[in-house]
DNA sequence: TCCACGATCGGCT
DNA sequence: GCCGATCGTGGAG
């Protein structure tokens, strides 16, 4: 399978996000693999007033002011992170966020990111809520601060081809826990798979 | 300096 | 369906 190159992401960003449903994301750490299809996408434009770079470049978001193809990962809620995949040109400032990914390698691994005190079972149930929300995928694949900014043409974080997807395999609708630009339709995920997590 | 609030989750009712 | 946890961020003053 090919790595996703730089002019994949260097792409518009609603284009990026769609296209980005299929793709499977790959962690190494060290010698083991976390991998998993990406099933739910949220895009955020620089002139959104929900995007995190609507009011220009700060300490927080600069990563997103990078060229398509980058890491940003952001602390919410006191608790959680969140990893999103930066897009289109260098100076704009656009991200689209991964909510949700189908576990693939690395399993064994998540549960223990996941479940740090849970048992070794591996029930339906924890196989679901491995991967199936924003803070849930970064937990799992252990993505936080200290990997934003990380660039996804290296071999530490990047991006592989999946299978093809078809535009009627695709929900389009809106976006999850923002209050300002709520009616716009930019989050995208696919029919039927049971990691995505609100319908 | 201060302070309201958030791209969430999990547990409880 | 609702609510509490928990703290970085940035806008206001």
């Amino acid at each position: 399978m090919n790595t996703l190159p730089r002019s994949f992401f260097v792409r518009p960003t609603l284009t990026v996000a769609k296209d980005l449903l299929g793709k499977i994301f790959v962690r190494r750490i060290g010698r083991k693999i976390l991998s998993g299809k990406i099933v739910e996408t949220e895009a955020y434009l620089h002139s959104d007033p929900a995007c995190h770079a609507f009011r220009g470049m700060t300490n927080r978001n600069k990563v997103m002011f990078n060229e398509g193809g980058f890491l940003y990962v952001y602390f919410i809620y006191g608790m959680h992170y969140c990893a999103n995949i930066v897009t289109y040109k260098k100076d704009v400032g656009e991200a689209v966020l991964i909510r949700a990914v189908e576990p693939i390698d690395g399993i064994e691994i998540m549960l223990k990111k996941r479940f740090p005190h849970g048992s070794h079972l591996k029930n339906e149930l924890q196989l679901k809520n491995l991967t199936n929300g924003p803070a849930k995928f970064a937990q799992a694949f252990d993505l936080t601060q200290e990997h934003s900014g990380a660039n996804l043409l290296e071999n530490k974080i990047f991006l592989l081809e999946g299978g093809k997807i078809s535009g009627a395999q695709i929900y389009t609708t809106t976006r999850i826990g923002i209050t300002e630009g709520k009616e716009k339709k930019w989050r995208f995920y696919l029919k039927n798979n049971p990691w995505v997590s609100k319908k």
